[in-house]
DNA sequence: ATAATAAAAGACATCAATGTCTTTTATTAT
DNA sequence: ATAATAAAAGACATTGATGTCTTTTATTAT
């Protein structure tokens, strides 16, 4: 796997909020984490990471929770692997060779480097309502998670 | 980065063997991990499992070392992947979603696919030899490690 | 103002990948 | 046979990703 389990959370938690704030209720961390199975400390900081970076809103209080709007639908994936992950790891050398760039290739380096620009170019140009508006539409039950 | 260190290690090690080794002679772990900057004993290890898997050969004691024949030549990036990795690990769902296969695909599924097919295809059909007679002729310096 | 609520923050725990150190085993030269 | 050599093996350490628990802060309803 390329992502990681951080981004995981970080992409189930936004749909998960995307899903059921059809009203624009406020939705609680203890109801993603329970519904997601996922750790509920460890999504709070992951949501407020998100929140930090603009991809979230939340309120504190009764009645707060999180929730998101229109812009965050537009966000592709990759605004969400900014947040979560290391940006660099996308382009580094695959076989950690000491210089490995245009100029001073590895061997596999031309190879990698075409099939890491398509990869790229999805999570750049995939966003979070192409996720939820895809070919089968996504229900809430597929976004739980998968324990790896 | 989608290969693991170990994997970068492994790939590392074996080019040395195979670009030093032009007389019969065999090379030590610790002229190795040395002319590389690896860690001499976690190489060492690596360099094991590999053995263990019939791609180097060791002989212990004096004038001892590693080794390697043409079938290590011919051997796939895939090969080492397999000492080094878990396979499975190619094939998971990158949003780990509960379910994802081709019946249930996650929203980023096919696309994914097709990329982790092409990765995959890379590792297969490159060998070793491919790494050592690529366009530009690889030098040893070229192998030290990033420090990554 | 006060109490209740929910996110934010911080300290600590666990686990897998990576790295180090010491002891054991096999081989070779004397 | 013995000593020297080099890999193999095992125990332990470190680190970053992941996960847990407790305290603090902001907000709201009363």
């Amino acid at each position: 796997m390329i992502l990681s389990k951080t981004f995981g959370y970080a992409i189930r938690g936004i749909l998960y909020i995307a899903l059921v704030q059809k009203e624009e209720r406020k939705v609680q961390i203890e109801e993603i984490s329970e519904k997601l199975s996922v750790p509920r400390h460890f999504l709070g900081k992951i949501l407020q990471e998100l929140v930090r970076n603009g991809l979230l809103t939340s309120v504190k209080g009764p009645n707060g929770g999180f929730s998101l709007g229109e812009n965050t639908l537009s966000k592709s994936l990759l605004d969400v692997y900014r947040t979560t992950d290391h940006i660099e790891q996308l382009t580094q050398c695959e076989l950690r060779f000491n210089q490995c760039d245009k100029i001073h290739p590895c061997p596999l380096h031309d190879k990698v480097q075409q099939i890491r620009e398509e990869f790229i170019a999805l999570l750049s140009k995939t966003t979070i309502n192409d996720l939820i508006t895809g070919t089968k539409k996504l229900q809430l039950h597929n976004i739980a998670t998968t324990g790896v």
